[in-house]
DNA sequence: CGAGGGGTTGACGTTGTTCAATGAGCGTGG
DNA sequence: CCACGCTCATTGAACAACGTCAACCCCTCG
């Protein structure tokens, strides 16, 4: 999975000297201007690269660390174990997604950050953000904006878990997911990868495996979508937004001022 | 119904009369170190008051709004309502919050917000908050701060709504307002200001009325906690923490450096 | 070849909803 | 003052949604 698109206004002459960062860059420009010297600053601060195999932890839960996320390529999740040994996940989390900036105000986090398939990230430390955003206020604007994002998401899942039927829970995921991926150049015709098995997506939305299996079931035979080799089709997105009762407004993805 | 913008001209003729936000800062001092005189430059910046009936909104979902509002006096309800007409509750404001913060970086707000009992709010206006952190960077920080400890909130319901027993989730939506509360001084013993009916407990926790009313009755038999009297009261905070499986951590209410 | 991870299905128990009726408390207008 | 309408709490009975347990399948990997 390289990447395959090398389209970003060369901010960077030399790729093997910076990480690739274009997908958070995408998530940006989708939402403010952002130029070649605004992302040459953000990957100047990045000194480290590190790569993590499902099921491993990129932050622990309760752990203290000096340093955010960046993921790169990849899909982790946000979650948290219930006392019965279970797990809640609270957010999916895809390339381009600066996944524990929370952690940068924060300084402990509340939840884990676990790895769903193999992920690469870039870390930049809290003293590296701490300088970049006294010099450039503008960007301690836009991070705020990013995990304001994180948070609205949050709302829309307690909306999803609180309040819809459970094949519209599964296709809210769905379509939220599709338009997250669509922003950053990861979709093609109606599909988008999807590494989640049944039981994975049972802990998103509060269901067991088997649940989730016979909902995804009414799903294929109501010809809205499907899952095969790791990867989502959505066959029928308006039917599957209606079903849903799905709003992208929740994600942020008009330009705005400033 | 009119809309209570503007609907008291302000406690606030008298420009020596500064509105009294003790238990917002209350809610810093927990975590930062914060000063008289930091204090003082918020206040001068709040120019209004106003106030709300039970059932208004402080602001609706996707209006577009120039300032923050900060509660003051009474109980109000993050929410959005479903295609149903239902509603669903995604977090609970108290005295001390900092309600809308979230519509600084992101302009309009994905959700709406809700007087539960009358409400006294001092606003705050966007380019006031700009000017403020430009001239005083720490106060970002402190501001960014309170946001995500909103998402960490967020993130602790998705994980009531989709993992935990009926009556534990009741039990841990009082435990996380007791500690909220106690920590701008509204407890007493351990009664405290609880101004949902059971329906509205319904539309935080994802159950009917009706359900509700059973848990309910199961918490009162198991002389957990009962309710009278628009308050509180728990009879046993440790039987409670236990059920709830609660752990404070999420809340964020330890000191910290900077 | 067997082990192990994932998906699928059936039978049955539990949790939560729906519909409906009843009562307690409280403010309003006659 | 009482009668009335309103909100809120309470309870029962029928029903739907979801979980639990268990079996079985397919595929991959060693």
């Amino acid at each position: 999975m390289k990447n395959g698109d090398g389209a970003v206004p060369a901010a960077h002459a030399n790729p093997n000297h910076r990480p690739n960062i274009e997908k958070f860059v995408a998530n940006i420009r989708r939402r403010y201007e952002f130029t070649p010297s605004e992302t040459l600053l953000i990957q100047d601060r990045i000194t480290e690269i590190a790569s993590f195999t499902p099921g491993e932890f990129l932050v622990r839960e309760g752990e203290k660390i000096g340093y955010c996320s960046l993921i790169l390529e990849g899909f982790a999740a946000r979650c948290k174990e219930t006392r019965g040994g279970d797990r809640q996940i609270m957010e999916l989390q895809i390339p381009g997604d600066f996944v524990d900036l929370h952690s940068y105000p924060l300084e402990v986090l509340d939840h884990g950050i676990c790895a769903l398939a193999h992920c690469t990230i870039a870390k930049l430390y809290h003293k590296d953000i701490t300088m970049l955003i006294e010099e450039h206020p503008r960007l301690a604007r836009i991070l705020w904006f990013s995990t304001m994002v994180d948070a609205s998401i949050h709302r829309e899942w307690i909306m999803n878990i609180g309040s819809r039927s459970g094949s519209a829970r599964i296709a809210h995921l769905l379509c939220e997911l599709y338009c997250r991926y669509e922003v950053v150049g990861l979709t093609q015709d109606r599909r988008f990868p999807f590494p989640l098995n049944q039981t994975q997506i049972g802990e998103c939305l509060g269901f067991t495996q088997v649940h989730v299996n016979r909902l995804l079931r009414d799903l294929r035979e109501s010809k809205l979508l499907s899952l095969h080799d790791r990867q989502a089709e959505i066959h029928d997105w308006d039917g599957l937004c209606d079903l849903a009762d799905f709003d992208s407004a929740y994600l942020y993805l008009e330009k705005r001022e400033a």
